[in-house]
DNA sequence: CGTTTGCTTGATGTCATTCAACGCCGGTGG
DNA sequence: CCACCGGCGTTGAATGACATCAAGCAAACG
């Protein structure tokens, strides 16, 4: 454990860090922080590699996900701007993650020191992270394990709309049908007729883009989600 | 976050604490720590209530699960003796726990400044034992996504092998096989009909009182595995 | 000893997957 | 400008894996 909160440098945040004297703001600190831009799809770390950083999401979408020996893929999370990913205890990245839409990253090295002193603000916005994380991962199991596809539909629907919040119950879709199956432990195909029941049954709209749905009816949504 | 991480009882943990000055063995602090014994099936606590301690394993076995409203039940995770449960980031518990088996637990009650100054080691042990559940957590949703039912159960049995770790390949199961379909996202009975296929195939066997598991092909389970 | 509880097994049903075809763009190049 | 093409999404039909329904069995228990 000792070790593998140092190795996270995650150590003086947990143990008794020096007091939090030098707030600086996170963009500030040339020596941990620099910024990449990704394409749609470009692979930001895999499964594996040693976890040197970690990042926070200026604009665009990421999706964390991990492989089977032939090639089925879970995709664990997706993250939006203001989202932190990429935060491990141990020394290599469980996940491995993409941009998802062309996307643009803070990136903060991960130095023993980098998460006290200079920045308190980013230790408690790092322990949220990897709290979420956790919460997410939970309910999430119980989507996989127990519902059905048309709930396990709603359900996302329902959580992507609190996380984007468009006024009206517009939800963008940022990712394909192939991350939603691989999210949501389905087919493409699955995917797609779960969504076209629920625009049929009236609980849902698509405009003909397909990548954007109005939720007609919430709370039947969220009495299939449960 | 700030509210959450202080409602957790974890703030001085994260944030800057006192130094750990006065070490203290778990079960000297009379105000904090009690112990608590319980039959098979017992609750130790509902989803929804006050998360006011968390628990440490003495003897036995604990689950921790989530209910649909119609009843689906998704166990989140088995624990063991010497594993820590109940940790919350808020509230209130988001899973209910029982015991699989008669139990006994050391319970800390979540009281401010109970994982510092006393106890540095048990604010490591829970910093650990979170970081396991996200971990597990993280595991299980490839599990369950992606596996087929009989890849859930050699999943299962080698990660119960590992925890166990009996030697001579053989693994107790202390839980009944409802609790490992709930665990796994399966029926009893395909629980049963892929036990069932794994011992024909050889990998592993089964003594007469179906309680126990000889891993006879550890290399073939983790080749299904993945 | 009869009953209960937990596990297994068989027959049947159902939902999601698989396989296949098609439509709809958006981009490319003749 | 328009034909072609590839990627993505949808839809249909057949298949398959797991669920459901139902029965039986054995050990545990009163």
């Amino acid at each position: 454990m000792q070790t593998a909160l140092a190795a996270a440098g995650l150590a003086p945040v947990f143990g008794r860090g020096a007091p939090a004297a030098l707030p600086a703001s996170l963009a500030s600190d040339a020596r941990t922080v620099t910024r990449r831009t990704l394409a749609a799809n470009e692979e930001i770390y895999a499964e594996g590699d040693r976890a040197m950083s970690f990042y926070k999401i200026v604009v665009g979408v990421v999706r964390t996900y991990k492989l089977l020996s032939d090639g089925r893929r879970q995709i664990g999370a997706f993250y939006l701007p203001g989202d932190i990913f990429g935060l491990e205890c141990g020394e290599e990245h469980r996940f491995g993650a993409d941009a998802v839409t062309e996307t643009r990253l803070v990136v903060h090295r991960r130095e023993p020191r980098a998460l006290t002193g200079d920045d308190g603000n980013l230790a408690r916005e790092v322990v949220a992270a990897m709290m979420r994380d956790l919460e997410r991962a939970q309910e999430h199991m119980m989507l996989l394990g127990r519902q059905s596809a048309r709930e396990r539909i709603a359900s996302f629907l329902l959580a992507l709309s609190e996380r984007t919040a468009d006024a009206g119950g517009a939800v963008c879709l940022p990712m394909s049908r192939n991350d939603m199956a691989d999210h949501l432990g389905l087919t493409i195909e699955s995917v797609s007729r779960a969504v076209t029941q629920l625009e049929r049954a009236g609980l849902i709209e698509l405009p003909p883009n397909r990548r954007t749905v109005i939720l007609r009816n919430a709370a039947a949504l969220r009495h299939l989600a449960d």
